[in-house]
DNA sequence: TCAAAAGTGTTATCCTTACACCCATGT
DNA sequence: ACATGGGTGTAAGGATAACACTTTTGA
């Protein structure tokens, strides 16, 4: 019972606070969008914030449940398809300026929604790339990456890690390489880890506001790399991207992003828009048709630009015939 | 503001306890086990219990650090690999009787360790198919699933799911589909939608501890399937077998579960004591070397019941060369 | 001698990838 | 006419799965 004692002390701990965060997608003008609440809202300051909210089990039967509600409550938005992301719970990462290191507990969540239309309450939907240029290879190669990040990782993977920094199982090189693909091939789903390699070295703007030390380091350049977003939000939004990008290609999550009927184009510049790669038309389309994942409707649309095209509708019933049906498409060029 | 005030009510809320839970697993004798904690700790009743400890943001800076803070107090072991799962939060899964529903939210982590030879303090190691008896397939499909699971599953198919269930995507039918592979084929990763299915239709214990409503239609046949285990504790650990599985085959996880040096054959058995299925050698064995996951060391190992073995040693730079290295294998039939 | 496990080699099949090419519509 | 997107066919290459067979030890 000693440990209960020691379970009550911690629940009461003033510096615990407990919430739930949510990094919900759209996608609009073949572009990714996420919901960000206006600054100045729940604490965030300056900046752009995912919309939060706080976790009342006595109102609420589970945590999912009590996320659909408050985001209801504060943006008018009804939620789609909905998954638990990650708990973060670092000190420190959220001290703002003046301020003593508080600690945040925060369930993060994945949502999809539709079509991002409607009049949203405090609420506006963003551009993801914004917030993370450097993960939109549909251009080819993004130059950020050539110009601002690659030599300045180099850099800091040169100089000897700092004495309080963790023990690390790989090296900063060798971090480099799987991360950013520096000497070998990118790869779209490590998204987290090169957000975390960025703030390590000090290169966006939340390592500098966290007092992260490494952030002095680059003198007056002051690079800050993307638009940077309150507390860590950047970081759950950045768990969110990685797992969409990687859950695409076993689950049908895409069809939560599109409306009921849809051209195979459509469905492709979707999943393009996520995985930030371009895709192989031909092969794109033999997959996703001899897969067994859509099927014709009958209709046709004609506001596509060229000749007209089938709109297809998702098969339902893939889920139950095979193990694991996603888009497996490798981020082929072109 | 009013967001904080109605933040830290949650908070202060009497009701929710927060803490973390560890599924930590060690391969003996070809056997997974987890370690497990002595009834009558921690509120575990006469139940087996997963360890649990609170978090203390004063005393650790992260969850993981907290983890292993009191993992090594409670039990004296040192984790290697640790990751975590999920945030489990379902209000009234833990009534016991006569006692109101209280709420739990617990971070549940996946700890891997080697050789599970050491004195511990107050726990010891449970073999996990004592838990999940129908997920080992090693024998062939287990006499419990043809005799006891799929007969009452089938029959709790077909009546008419209660009014108070959530309205799901897929009918009762369709997920019996999906997680037991009736009709289809058996997919080893889905131990949590198995166990979640048990539940529902009232046929593992803790469904009739919660008061499930399903539990009582069973009369006096009582089935059990499986031990059971303290609070949602079972749950966390379907979790962990889930995950341990699927990451397998991207993730060079087997390795941590291995002494330094080891025999492909010993590396095999793990695996497949882990994904419950048996493999094909000759395949395997060609897929691991050449793969690039191993390499040989040198040595060989004379007890091994027949011809000596060459021992081989994870290539710890395999991370580095190729985005997902794990062992991709089949869940074939010998 | 036999059981048990270590190894090697080969083949058929499927899936992925890449390339080449034609079709229908609007401007 | 031409740009844009829709749509079909096919061939090369690599990975997987299945099979057959030899070798080396301990009991």
């Amino acid at each position: 019972m000693a440990e209960l004692s020691r379970l009550i002390e911690a629940i009461e701990d003033p510096q615990i606070e407990l919430g739930l965060n949510a990094a919900i997608v759209s996608v609009r003008d073949q572009q990714p969008h996420i919901l960000v609440v206006q600054p100045g809202i729940a604490g965030s300051g300056e900046w752009d914030a995912l919309p939060f909210g706080p976790f009342s089990p006595r109102a609420h039967r589970t945590l999912e449940i009590g996320l659909r509600a408050w985001v209801k409550r504060q943006t008018g938005l009804d939620l789609g398809y909905v998954e638990q992301l990650y708990t973060f719970g670092d000190r420190g990462r959220h001290a703002e300026p003046g301020e003593a290191a508080s600690h945040t507990l925060s369930v993060g969540y994945l949502a999809l929604t539709r079509g991002a239309g409607e009049e949203l309450l405090g609420a506006h939907w963003s551009p993801w790339y914004a917030y993370f240029p450097w993960e939109d290879w549909r251009q080819g190669k993004p130059d950020i990456l050539t110009q601002e990040i690659e030599p300045r990782l180099k850099a800091w993977a040169e100089r000897a890690p700092s004495a309080d920094e963790p023990v690390r199982p790989l090296r900063r090189a060798d971090r480099l390489r799987v991360g950013f693909g520096i000497g070998a091939g990118f790869d779209e789903e490590k998204v987290l880890e090169r957000y975390e390699l960025l703030y390590e070295a000090g290169l966006v703007a939340e390592a500098a506001r966290d007092g992260r030390q490494a952030a002095g380091q680059w003198g007056d350049e002051l690079p800050l790399l993307g638009r940077p977003m309150a507390l860590d939000h950047r970081r759950i939004l950045a768990t969110a991207m990685g797992r969409l990008r990687g859950k695409l290609k076993y689950r049908p999550l895409v069809f939560e992003l599109l409306p009921p009927e849809f051209t195979l184009y459509a469905l492709q510049k979707t999943v393009e828009a996520i995985s930030g790669t371009l895709l192989h038309k031909q092969n794109f389309r033999r997959l996703v048709e001899h897969g067994g994942l859509v099927e014709p409707t009958g209709n046709v649309s004609t506001a596509t630009g060229g000749r007209p095209a089938k709109l297809y509708r998702f098969r339902r019933e893939v889920v139950v015939e095979r193990p694991a049906p996603g888009l497996r498409v490798k981020a082929g060029r072109v």
